[in-house]
DNA sequence: GTTAGCATGTAAGGAGTTACATGATTTT
DNA sequence: AAAATCATGTAACTCCTTACATGCTAAC
């Protein structure tokens, strides 16, 4: 029932909870429009984590409603934020590299938070995923040279498209790193400044976007 | 302990040893070669699976060590091999279109295993899951547009990675679905010809591997 | 006045994962 | 004879999903 969640989810809640408190409901809306490309959560997972969290003493409820008018009871809306040890917990779960923060699952929200990360660590995890994305290559390519022989042709299809997939996105993280990196060396003072490093850049090297268009080859 | 599986794992199995019969180990290192870019399993997934599909009368046990030698007893490697029920219940789970088929997780396998599924089937799976990556497009544009302001340069470049990767993966679609139709015109017979529409093009309209996006188990 | 969206939850269960435990066979 | 790798499993657990249950409030 109420194991501690360690999962992506409690961060996700924390994340969202430390910009400003809110209700279940909407916390469900911004994260499902935060991590909406790759992850969607309904309210039976949130409530229960909400509740968990709320037993851990990491978040704590507020009634608004009853603010100006002293009815007791009554009330519909429950709205969350963070204590300071829910706090201290983002922080930590934040700081702390390691394989939970590359794998394909805890990868994404660590990075939708990157905002709230320290520079170095921010690079640590780029880098760890760099290099765990870089292992699976190896592997797959291995695989690959192994049995090629007997594939047929939808699974060497289906092989080449995950490979050039894993390849991009190393690709992405080789520009994330390098502009990482550039945004350390403007402020060398080396701890305190988290503020987005990441300028945009992301459109400087793609000549003329191939906006969407779903025949454009061939 | 034993519910009728239902998920990727069962399709898999039960695809790989259609193509020959294998014991528990080798099995493993198969389903991690044919799906390695986007899916591991270990031991503590196969064996309990292998147990219910032997419960469920879908595959069954063979001693290949004593074949030759009439010693009793003493096996070490148990050969798994798919009964007649199994078959059927393959081309039934390959030749039924739906959500299952189109969603992230049962996409892979289906493709993984369209060497053995029916040319229209084939094709209504790709056009499925088509159409879901671009309901997620809509959804993520729809979301982007909405909150577009309050969004840090992180959380932008997740999501317009996100977008990329999917877009990617609806042109690859794009192009198996016009190569489908293409195999399907040279034989006009509707129903029996499941051999390689997919003809090696792959590398043809790549001249230097333009901006190739991931599509991520995630 | 009824659909649609807001809002909060619970119970049951699915699909694997992790850690553990054990032994045979091949390679070095 | 030690190390690697082949080979087979179990128990406990995790994280999340699905289906269900309930009631309020705003719009049409």
């Amino acid at each position: 029932m109420g194991g501690p969640r360690s999962g992506v989810l409690e961060l996700a809640v924390l994340g969202l909870l430390h910009d400003t408190p809110m209700h279940g409901y909407e916390l469900r809306k911004r994260l499902n429009a935060l991590l909406g490309a790759f992850r969607a959560f309904g309210y039976g997972s949130l409530y229960p984590c909400l509740k968990d969290l709320l037993a851990q003493g990491l978040i704590a409820e507020d009634q608004p409603d009853l603010v100006g008018s002293p009815r007791a009871g009554r009330r519909s809306k429950i709205v969350y934020r963070l204590t300071a040890e829910g706090k201290e917990r983002l922080q930590q779960l934040l700081a702390e590299p390691g394989p939970a923060a590359w794998e394909d699952d805890g990868f994404g929200v660590r990075f939708a938070f990157f905002g709230q990360t320290r520079a170095d660590i921010r690079l640590r995890i780029l880098e760890g995923r760099r290099t765990r994305l870089e292992e699976r290559l190896d592997g797959v390519r291995a695989a690959m040279a192994r049995t090629r022989e007997r594939l047929d042709s939808y699974t060497l299809e289906l092989h080449r498209h995950g490979l050039e997939s894993v390849e991009r996105e190393v690709r992405w993280l080789n520009e994330l790193i390098a502009s990482e990196r550039l945004g350390a060396a403007e402020q060398p003072s080396s701890g305190e400044s988290p503020r987005h490093p990441l300028q945009q850049k992301a459109r400087a090297d793609r000549p003329a976007p191939p906006p969407a268009a779903p025949m454009a080859k061939e």
